[in-house]
DNA sequence: TTGTAAGCGTTATCAC
DNA sequence: GTGATAACGCTTACAA
């Protein structure tokens, strides 16, 4: 019945529930039973049926099982590709907070990379439709899609992160960005600020439009003109932050009339470009007050430390997890949702007033 | 057939090779020879369940063909919970350059957490003998073992990556840090350096002894004595390198005899340590070397730029892979060798000649 | 409380 | 070249 070929008569590995069942003295569905619902099974026989299968070193068979109960006991995150840098350190937080409670959960962690090719689309759909995952917390814009199937009717439940998918009909765990921003800027303004520089991502993307949003009603708010604000990149992904900074700076150089703080939406993007306007002698925060996302623990370290507004990762980790499992225990699902996560400002060195 | 509710008639997911079968007008098994050996099937039927397939959408169940087979088609990566974190963005790079080969040669990869208790050593182990995963690739010193289950004797193929477990019989793909080390020490000590400061990880970890055991053998190749440079750090984890950095400064101010050159084990480390004694006044290169490693991209903008010997992390997750989906192929395990990936040094302005 | 037996959706071994 | 049919290892009615 074992399967391997045993050294010496000892039985390493490979042990079936049927081995368990002989050397317990029982039939195989009383094993069955004395591991899933302990309850109920006679007390004495589950002690000698436990004592057989530790003696066996038995472990069940996740794929038979999985077969059998018509479910798969894994969850699939979906990142894009950009996603996967940055001295954030976003991602492993991510995988790290998600997997920790999904373990919990009974649940393992898959990794299902969504890049902008059909390949990895037809990647993804085959794991949701091939019954290999039992949910999906996405992380990414785009739904995979590809001659037929779709990730959105499968059947699976998913959870976005990040990103505000509620339209698309998906529960999203998010932060009050455009909030976060707006009371930043207002800040600012508060402090004098009234010429500003604003570091984009992708134009257009979810990030991109609530944060520069926010500098708008900030803006809006103190009776400020949409032309205070001077837009850098648009053009490069996230995962190019260090880049979008080091143009940003040339473009900053350009500027005839320079503004006197800086919005990026980025901790890399804010630390590339610090470092190129400083080296063109510009002063931080003296000429120049800086603000950024992420909260990446590096920039409690950079000259001067910069300020930046914290993504509070392991809690939307957490988050996306449970309504995820939420989801799948229900039979139906719930509406979709919005559930926002507060992110919060780290305050360091790098804001000040504007000279006089 | 169809286990779905379909909504007027259709049929959106969930189709099974039966019904492929039927709608094909072929048996059941024809669908499977099509679909896995399309040679051995004649042209025109393959044609008609290929159109089959896609009308209906049919994606093989993985969980029934991995039952039946008797092989998954995932793989883990056990990551040790101090290797979270960290500027370096290892872990993304990592993730991704594995699940990018992994994916090419048709496995998933499963992300594993090794933490310091038994709870996720035995995940794992369910994982390992629950024939949930075909193999394995770990980024931790330690190998999962509970109550007579043993990761080591689970029959899976196995790559250890980072660390160098050759001793355990573990195919390991590792850098040449030694080697570097001793390089670059033997370049500052060219310079003129003589006195060297080490900034350590946990004592006595194997990145720790191969990277000091560099320092050490390029004093010894230059005649200076192990005297010649001081310790800092050793309690913490990895996963604390700012912290160690920031401790650091405080024992280097305490010292009498100022080291000129810095050794740091990780660019958090480097990072935090440079900020702090800039901030008491030390000036970085003119009074103080530093190296670090890792290679973040962060280094290139921080002020002074910092050197640092870069881990040629894709290279090795591509190394792994192969190593592992070649062990896979094999009945039996190739000898256990290390496959070393050399690492370079990124030279930048944070080295300079010592002052008179 | 325990045992028997029927499947879960594939693949593989046979005949035909 | 194609079609029955028996597994793969488990769970779960249902019977005893």
């Amino acid at each position: 019945m074992n399967k391997n070929k045993d050294v010496a008569g000892e039985e390493p590995s490979g042990a079936l529930m049927a081995d368990v069942a002989r050397l317990a003295g029982v039939a195989i569905s009383t094993v069955s039973r004395a591991l899933a619902n302990p309850g109920r099974v006679n007390e004495k026989t589950r002690a000698k049926i436990n004592a057989a299968a530790r003696q066996l070193g038995y472990t069940p068979n996740a794929m038979a099982r999985g077969l059998r109960v018509g479910k798969s006991n894994i969850i699939m995150i979906i990142l894009p590709g950009s996603l996967y840098y940055g001295a954030s350190q976003i991602i492993p937080h991510v995988l790290q907070s998600i997997n920790k409670s999904l373990i919990q959960g009974g649940y393992n962690l898959m990794i299902a990379n969504l890049d902008r090719d059909e390949i990895s689309e037809r990647h993804i759909l085959d794991l949701a439709f091939g019954g290999s995952v039992r949910g999906a917390i996405i992380l990414s814009s785009k739904l995979p899609e590809v001659d037929g199937r779709s990730l959105a009717n499968s059947g699976l439940p998913i959870v976005s992160m990040l990103l505000d998918m509620s339209d698309a009909g998906l529960q999203s765990v998010i932060t009050n960005d455009r909030e976060a921003v707006r009371d930043v800027t207002a800040e600012l303004i508060r402090l004098g600020h009234r010429r500003f520089f604003y570091l984009a991502g992708p134009e257009g993307n979810y990030h991109d439009v609530e944060r520069y949003g926010g500098v708008l009603e900030a803006l809006e708010g103190a009776g400020l003109s949409e032309g205070s604000v001077r837009r850098s990149g648009g053009h490069l992904d996230y995962q190019h932050g260090f880049d979008i900074g080091v143009q940003a700076a040339d473009d900053f150089a350009k500027l005839t009339e320079k503004p006197t703080a800086v919005i990026a939406t980025s901790d890399d993007m804010a630390i590339s470009f610090v470092s190129r306007v400083q080296r063109r002698g510009v002063s931080i925060p003296g000429d120049l007050s800086v603000v950024s996302f992420d909260g990446s623990p590096v920039c409690e370290f950079c000259s001067p430390p910069l300020s930046t507004i914290k993504q509070p990762v392991e809690e939307m980790g957490r988050a996306a997890v449970d309504l995820l499992l939420d989801a799948i225990g229900q039979r139906e699902n719930a509406a979709a949702v919005r559930t926002v996560i507060r992110s919060s400002l780290i305050s360091r060195e790098s804001i000040a007033a504007p000279k006089s």
